[in-house]
DNA sequence: ACTTTTTACGCAACCGATTGCGTTATTTTT
DNA sequence: AAAAATAACGCAATCGGTTGCGTAAAAAGT
């Protein structure tokens, strides 16, 4: 099994009588060559089957054409849609995606962040971990004017590209529909506050009670680690052993709610008559589940175009002003039976 | 905003006053350096923050670290899992994993191939597009030494490793199971024969009608295109409308028989009284829909562990003679409500 | 004390493509 | 016809590590 060798442009050069410098700019159609000759060298190279090595071709211009991708988790919807966009957008303009997960650990985003620049890569997409509250692993990119991107769960203040959804107005939205319903005591599955989706989604919730006059009971909000199944059983078991029970429930992603939805079925309750139930995120799941859960769409596949094509604008505006700039991207409540109650129909 | 430079072993070269070739070796361990000299010049690269640049290191060795994947589709639970095993066992061992979906078009996996090759990838995994009927362009691997594992959709004849799971007998067994369960008349979802796991349920379900002496209908195996929720919903109808309609499901994978159920239970039928169903996969929507879904459980994530240990294997025992080696996982079927007829538990 | 080995490092080529600058040969301009 | 401009290409440095080979000094062996 001897390895063949492969070709490269000084091969080409030697063969052809070129110097490798000619071969190298007629390959990329450069002005300074004759067109016989481009013609000539590019027949030759694509017969020969010549492929490029962009690892040199990295190296000498000190940039490769690699986005890095710096998620929480790959399997869960939103990391692998969110990976799927980039990735589409990404192999449109020639760039390759490497990906890292966190598995919302800091530990290993700040070891995932060295890897990826390492690799040099040529930008950064990164939505922050759970445990993520200072982001200093960051500036190494910030330094070598590598464009960084975040999206979704996003830091506070860092000079870069945010790319969301508005988490207040959707959990706002979601909370005013619960109430238009005839709910009057919303219970709220909430996520760790340092994270901003979270505590946005928290405030919108807080500031829909207020506007229509409900009282808002901190016994109410469940503060969850991880949103799991397993956390949103046990806490809704926990909230419906309470003297007065919720008879909506606002959970900050689809996971929990249909937890909910699973275990308050099993306990006798009607879905949406006694509670009514609206999620956030718009997983598989949520379709499948009955009654259909009601949820806010996240449009995370967009949301990983968009970045993307962020990074690579700035690719191009070569030595651009790296800036605070924020895009917000629409989402819209997708309303399912879990919410939608008779009565709103006959009134 | 001036670009700080970045360190290379050379600037530390010259203010340490050693030669590069020291430094490179100092930072690596090797043995031919002493002691006192590789702590001198570990601490100053530690402490001025020198981060090796793995592209000049990947030219120089002439292959990367990297690991390149292959995927009809990254929002898929096979998908995304798959991806996630892969990732956790690379990095453990400081690879970094390049990522592309096909989408099931066999351009897509072609033109992704060129470019993973172009990146000097370490090692490629791959699960082939419904569309691949020919593997040629994963010749340019072997011929560079280079790894291949393919894992799930494999090719017929490729010399390489395979990671696969007995799609023949998760078949059989799935088959056997709501026969066993009472059913007479087992319709079968399939996908596209030409891809392994696809053909070989099919005969996996064949065969265990035979054993149990029961007639093979071609009428009630319903080959799909993609074996999407829209498919399983149109073709469910088409079978319903038989003279004489199934009493089982067995369908190729979670999304078709999910939609089957939705359905079904439209239409008024008893799940699994009237219909017993089992799918294939054990997609997070299998226990969520109701009744849960019996399906077969498929290892995605381990199988991409797997499919990383070959690469890294290959990858150390430099020049091992890349030979066809099949690595089968285990799967076992998931029994849920689906299936399971409360005749069997009185019997 | 002299030879042999080992230790500790430096030299320089190399990986493959890119690119600023320079050099002819050919055209165009005046 | 001489000067200027343009076209078409080559030279050689460069990107940042890696590594085979060479060498001087120190250690070990006899």
């Amino acid at each position: 099994m001897k390895k063949k060798k492969t070709l490269t442009i000084h091969d080409l050069a030697r063969e052809l009588n070129y110097s490798a410098s000619t071969i190298s700019r007629a390959l990329k159609n450069h002005k300074s060559i004759s067109k016989k000759t481009t013609q000539l060298i590019q027949k030759a190279a694509k017969e020969q089957g010549y492929r490029p090595n962009s690892i040199a071709a990295s190296l000498r211009k000190n940039k490769s054409k690699t986005i890095g991708v710096l998620v929480p988790k790959i399997s869960r919807p939103f990391g692998s849609n969110l990976i799927s966009g980039i990735e589409t957008e990404a192999r449109k303009k020639g760039f390759n995606v490497i990906i890292s997960q966190s598995n919302d650990s800091i530990t290993n985003e700040i070891a995932n962040s060295k890897a990826l620049f390492d690799s040099r890569v040529g930008g950064i997409i990164a939505s922050l971990s759970m445990e993520t509250q200072n982001t200093d692993h960051f500036n190494q990119f910030v330094d070598q004017d590598i464009p960084v991107v975040f999206v979704d769960r996003v830091p506070k203040d860092f000079p870069s590209y945010h790319v969301i959804i508005d988490n207040y107005t959707a959990a706002y939205r979601a909370t005013e529909h619960l109430i238009e319903q005839g709910c009057k005591r919303i219970a709220h599955f909430a996520g760790s506050q340092h994270i901003n989706v979270y505590s946005e989604r928290r405030r919108g919730y807080v500031d829909a009670l207020k506007k229509y006059n409900l009282p808002v009971d901190e016994e109410l909000i469940i503060y969850m680690n991880s949103l799991s199944f397993e956390e949103g059983q046990q806490y809704t078991e926990v909230l419906y052993n309470l003297a007065s029970p919720p008879d909506g429930i606002f959970s900050s992603n689809d996971t929990a709610a249909v937890s909910a939805i699973i275990y308050l079925k099993k306990s006798g309750y009607k879905i949406p008559e006694d509670v009514a139930i609206i999620g956030f995120n718009d997983d598989p799941i949520s379709s499948i589940v009955e009654p259909p859960l009601s949820t806010v769409y996240h449009p995370a596949q967009k949301m990983g175009e968009l970045s993307t094509r962020r990074i690579l604008e700035h690719s191009v505006n070569e030595g651009t002003e790296i800036a605070k700039e924020i895009s917000v991207m629409d989402t819209h409540l997708i309303l399912r039976a879990s919410s939608l109650r008779k009565s709103t129909h006959i009134d």
